[in-house]
DNA sequence: ACATTATTTGCAATTATGTTGCAAATAATA
DNA sequence: TATTATTTGCAACATAATTGCAAATAATGT
C-alpha cells in the first residue's frame, strides 16, 4: 500500500513530512533514529516536525519504541497489524548487531516467559539480544 | 568491605565522591538514575563528577547500565563477581515497577535463551519485565 | 612526613536532545 | 472554491551530556 493511503487508514491527514518518513521506514531494514530521520531526508524538516510525526505514528500503532541497552531511542515499524491506537503488543525480540550497528525486529522470536519470583505481577516485557547479524555473519 | 577498600579493590584511587556514589549504590536496593546521585548525596558534587564517577565504575565492573523501555539511563551495582573491566556478565532480569517505579535487579532471574533465526550469532542479552513489585502488590 | 608525580575535580563553554506556544501554511470538508 | 481544522516551522526555552584546562587532591618513593 502506498504512503498516503495507509496515513489515511490510520485516520491521520496526508502531509508532505509524514509521506516522506513513512517512506523511510518501509525502505529501511532495520530500527531508525531520530538522528537518521533528520539526515535521510531529502527536503529539511524541522526537528520539531520529526519529534511530532515520530509520537504521532507511535500513538496510532504505525511503529514501536525499540528498548535498547545503550539507551538509544530508537523506532520501527510494527509489522504484525496487532498495534491499535496507544496499545503496542510486539512483543518480539530486537536484535542489535555489534558489526553494523542496525537493530532489527525478529518479528517471529516472540519474547519467552520468565518465572518471576513471589509477588511480583507482570504486565509487559521486552528482549534485547546483541550479536552478529546474518548479514555481517 | 568498606568503600576504600572496594575502590582500592578495582584499582581506583579513593575519593570524597567515589566513596559517596559507592556508598549510595551499597545502600539502595533498587537502580539509581544520574538524578538520583546528584540529590542523594549530601556534598554537592558537580554533574561531570557524577557523570565521570558513574563512568568509571562501569569500566571497570562495579556497576551495569540497566536497560529500561522507556530510555531512562539507570544503574545498579553487579552484585555476582564476575564482571571485569569493560566485559559485564550480569544477565538477570530487570524488573520496572509501574507503581513505585523502582528498578529492581532480579538477579537470580537469569534471561532465558532464544532460538535465533538462522545466521545470527548472539553475545548478550538483557531483558526487561514491567509490572508490579512485590512491595506494591 | 614530605616532596614529586599522577590522577581527579570543578568550572566554563559547547553540543546534543527534547519541549512549548503561537502565527503562518497546508490539508480536509462541505 | 471557501471555510474549518490540522499541521508546520520558528523562536525560545529546558534539560542532558561532553570536552579542555587549570586547580585541587591522592598516590608514590624516599
Amino acid at each position: 500500500m502506498p504512503q498516503p493511503d495507509l496515513l489515511k487508514q490510520y485516520g491521520l491527514s496526508v502531509t508532505d513530512s509524514r509521506t516522506k518518513i513513512l517512506g523511510l521506514f518501509l525502505n529501511s531494514t532495520g530500527a531508525l533514529a531520530h538522528a537518521d530521520i533528520e539526515k535521510n531526508t531529502a527536503a529539511n524538516f524541522d526537528r520539531v516536525t520529526v519529534y511530532r510525526t515520530l509520537q504521532t505514528f507511535v500513538e496510532k500503532g504505525i511503529i514501536h519504541q525499540i528498548p535498547t541497552t545503550d539507551n538509544a531511542v530508537l523506532y520501527a515499524l510494527c509489522k504484525h497489524n496487532n498495534c491499535t491506537q496507544g496499545l503496542h503488543k510486539d512483543e518480539h525480540v530486537h536484535f542489535i548487531c555489534n558489526i553494523c550497528t542496525k537493530t532489527i525486529c525478529l518479528d517471529d522470536v516472540v519474547v519467552p516467559e520468565v518465572k518471576l519470583p513471589t509477588n511480583f505481577i507482570k504486565a509487559q516485557s521486552a528482549m534485547v539480544v546483541s550479536g552478529v547479524c546474518r548479514a555481517c555473519g
